[in-house]
RNA sequence: GGAGGGGUUCCCGAGUGGUCAAAGGGAACAGACUGUAAAUCUGUCGGCGAUGCCUUCGGAGGUUCAAAUCCUCCCCCCUCCA
């Protein structure tokens, strides 16, 4: 390896919030270059569809970090959970996944973090394999270990204590069973969210417990998601996934605030942080505009998934559409099978599958955001020649090429 | 087991017999401005070819000319006491 410990370290800090601690990653960096091991990287995923975003990014850029220095990640796949039905999540009950969904969901994953992950370097692992078979016995020693005074020292169960907010037993249950998964899959290192903190440290009390070296405890910020303020979630549809389309990705970036724009640069970004503070005092003083920082973002971010080509692809389509009010260079065609002469706008555009229904259609026309061929309609009455094809646009971005068929 | 408080349109939340498709806020959408930024202003925000009709206020019945509002039963959530 031609690193040396220092730089692996430095490399590996970058953007953490935690690193619990720099001194024992330093021992076991040393270990695995004396043994030529690599060390087992552990990361934790729910067993749900995923639809991984630039939120999970953050982390499994990490990862990734780990696997350039020649450690290997075992991405776990909490499937345990999903087998019982989690019912952490306040709303409603999560139905409990079949083995056959997790499997699938398991693949699905795969293929998204592969995008980023080194496959060599790289196991997927269930914890319902050693969970599964835990008695209740193992499952009360497990309990014992913590006190509830110590589980209340965690965040959000103490603030719910205090609010006389209600927590489940079986709530309390969670931190003990991700902390296991580390026992069990003997982990060097752990890498989460900071909201994993305690989930993260409570695996190293368990390996000692069990005899284990605690493992490492690295936790990356929270990305927030594209309304600058909650979390980037897919509940909230506040998030930019990995699978998106490069137009999309890039759009959405675009679409963010200035304030947050520096976030992502510098929790997504490969720029250096001088790079990242040079570009914010240029833009400060005057000497570059905002939206070309921007600009710059979006496309390092969609290069990433897709490459320069495209990404500058996705740049030039994005200024025809927005700055010049041009076409995209693909517009979604229908094809409309219909005998009548005419339809009426409102229908068409339900048709076309533009909006929900001729009163969001109706709606839209008066508020002059339907346009036809390019001009703008402003009587939802409006009835629509069905011969050869016609253009409709709806609000900035909505277009649709209908091209009509004659039927018998 | 006992006592109490609740379930309202995407979310929060008002409404306790007609004037309620239901105040207010948020989100969202559209328009203006612009850099698809922020801020701001305006409008829309259950469905329907539509000055009306239909479906909504946890569920099922009932009272009434009329129910989100009253009655009965049921389901669910929360808090406190044990």
């Amino acid at each position: 390896m031609k690193y040396s410990i220092d730089e692996q370290i430095a490399r590996i800090e970058r953007g953490t919030v935690d690193l619990i601690s720099r001194e024992e990653l330093a021992k076991k960096l040393k270990q695995s270059q004396e043994t030529n091991t690599p060390l087992k990287i552990k990361a934790g995923f729910d067993p749900t569809a995923p639809d991984l975003h630039l939120g999970h990014t953050v982390l499994i850029q990490k990862l990734k970090h780990f696997q350039d220095l020649g450690h290997e990640v075992y991405f776990l796949i909490g499937d345990f959970t999903g087998l019982i039905g989690d019912p952490t999540g306040k709303s409603e009950t999560r139905i409990p996944l079949t083995s056959k969904d997790v499997a699938r969901n398991a693949e699905t994953y795969k293929e998204q973090i592969f995008k980023i992950l080194d496959p060599e370097k790289t196991q997927v692992v269930f914890n319902s394999t050693w969970l599964s078979s835990l008695s209740f016995q193992e499952i009360i020693k497990l309990a014992s270990q913590l006190t509830v005074a110590r589980m209340l020292e965690r965040e959000d169960f103490k603030v719910r204590f205090e609010n006389e907010r209600p927590i489940s037993i079986h709530e309390f249950l969670y931190p003990l069973i991700q902390g296991y998964d580390s026992v069990a899959m003997h982990a060097d290192v752990e890498v989460g969210g900071t909201d994993q903190r305690f989930n993260l440290l409570m695996g190293r009390d368990l390996q000692r417990t069990w005899g284990q070296e605690p493992q490492v405890v690295i936790t990356m910020p929270l990305l927030e998601g594209l309304d600058g303020i909650n979390k980037m979630s897919k509940s909230l549809g506040n998030y930019i996934g990995i699978t998106e389309k490069a137009d999309d990705i890039y759009g959405k970036v675009l679409s963010i605030s200035d304030t947050l724009m520096f976030r992502y640069y510098e929790l997504l970004s490969d720029l250096s942080a001088q790079e990242i503070e040079s570009l914010a005092s240029e833009m400060q003083e005057g000497h570059i505009h905002p939206k070309a920082v921007k600009q710059q973002l979006a496309r390092e971010l969609t290069a990433r998934f897709y490459g320069d080509g495209e990404a500058g692809r996705a740049e030039a389509n994005f200024e025809r559409i927005f700055k010049n009010r041009d076409l995209p260079d693909e517009i979604p065609e229908y094809v409309m099978g219909i005998s009548e002469k005419e339809i009426w706008l409102p229908r068409l555009l339900v048709d076309a599958g533009m909006v929900r229904g001729t009163s969001e259609a109706r709606r839209l026309v008066k508020q002059k955001a339907v346009s036809l061929d390019g001009q703008k309609i402003l009587d939802d009455s409006c009835n629509v020649k069905t011969t050869g094809e016609i253009l409709l646009k709806v609000g900035k971005r909505r277009f649709c090429k209908v091209i009509f068929r004659k039927q018998a």
